[in-house]
DNA sequence: TTAAATTTTTAGACAAGTCTAAATTTTTAA
DNA sequence: TTAAAAATTTAGACTTGTCTAAAAATTTAA
């Protein structure tokens, strides 16, 4: 099959495309925490195997062959989060560093019971979507909090921020998925919000609300 | 930590080191499935970590640092076993090669948990004793069922062979873990085995019964 | 006990993936 | 539109873990 540094590469892009079109060897660099010539090394050999469209200077994307192995890689990190969570009582700061190592354990028959034992999970303890075993990912289309004007309802179905420090902020404020709110109030001077949320009210910076994401 | 390579010695060492005091270069090699040459060349390595005494031409043993290292790796392999047997459903003889790759996670804390998750077994599903959290290893004293001698009876509670033939081989004939049998007959011409099982009479060959451990 | 066989180590090479430094291409902005 | 800045690629080197071939040490057996 392919190496741990070629499923890495494949799963950044994926990542990166869901942003930009083109993804460039600087992004991937830095999401990747390498350089930019390690890049351009890598890139040849997964255009070699057709894995990416890649033109030098152009950036890249994933070639269908590509993409299924990227979704696939993504499907078993998000699965074993959730196995991680719901079966070992994780939270939801701790598990990832633990589901990037899992995500590259190669049988497909594994996962797919692990999925089956989980009762088929639609989304991982972050609000993502954990794809199917065809490969088919349900992309719920969600809004920023940070766009939803005064008045209106929503629910946390996401974030946009997984470091282990939002999370945990998130956590102390009960700003959990799953979680019904209303916003009460915008304030003009730095775009931080008030809201309601099981009778209490919270407020929260604009960067905060940038990086929740809500279904209304 | 240690790379996957250096991992893997350590095991085998540890393997090999049950049934010879000193483990040869060349009883690595084929274990690993590797050359001599490359075998040398990680003994050093290990050698300069302090996880191994080597001495060049005189084999190889485990330090104290190397053996607790080695037992970790081992009680990951068996846990996994024991999850994939017991919550999802596999057979005893498709487990090894998944577990073989589940056994480098390294975080603690995640074995620790999937242990009590689940309920502290003390053996995989081919009755190998599982190392506690301590890396304290329970061996179980047990006998070659080519050793038993008629009239006395056993259970089955290991196997010397853990090849997939050999597991699909006793699942067929319902020689499996907790079975308890008798010896009936002893063939003189070619040390083959009558065995009384559940009221039924299987024959077994001398070459299976080596394989095969009981308690008595 | 010594010659042959076996085992082990050494020497030199290679592939994967990374790096630094330099060269090249593209983009930006005057 | 062109010079400077930024992004990207190339060139050459390094590490890990492997290999083959040859040399050295150990063991075996006559």
């Amino acid at each position: 099959m392919n190496t741990l540094a070629e499923e890495n590469y494949l799963k950044s892009i994926y990542h990166l495309a869901l942003s930009s079109a083109n993804v460039s060897t600087n992004q991937l660099a830095a999401l990747l925490k390498t350089k930019a010539s390690s890049v351009t090394d890598m890139l040849k050999k997964l255009a070699d195997k057709e894995l990416i469209n890649y033109t030098p200077y152009q950036g890249v994307n994933l070639t269908a062959a590509g993409e299924k192995i990227a979704v696939n890689i993504i499907r078993k990190h998000r699965l074993w989060e959730y196995f991680l969570v719901e079966k070992l009582n994780f939270k939801w700061d701790q598990v990832h560093d633990m589901a990037e190592e899992m995500e590259h354990i190669s049988s497909n028959e594994l996962i797919d019971r692990l999925d089956k034992f989980m009762g088929f999970p639609k989304h991982d303890p972050h609000g993502d979507p954990i794809p199917d075993c065809n490969g088919l990912v349900k992309t719920h289309h969600l809004e920023p909090l940070s766009s939803i004007v005064p008045g209106q309802h929503g629910t946390i179905c996401g974030v946009r921020n997984h470091s282990t420090m939002f999370l945990q902020y998130l956590e102390k404020q009960s700003l959990t998925i799953g979680k019904k709110i209303k916003v009460a109030e915008t304030i003009e001077f730095d775009h931080s919000m008030i809201l309601q949320m099981e009778g209490k009210e919270i407020q929260i910076s604009r960067e905060v609300a940038n990086n929740l994401l809500i279904a209304q």
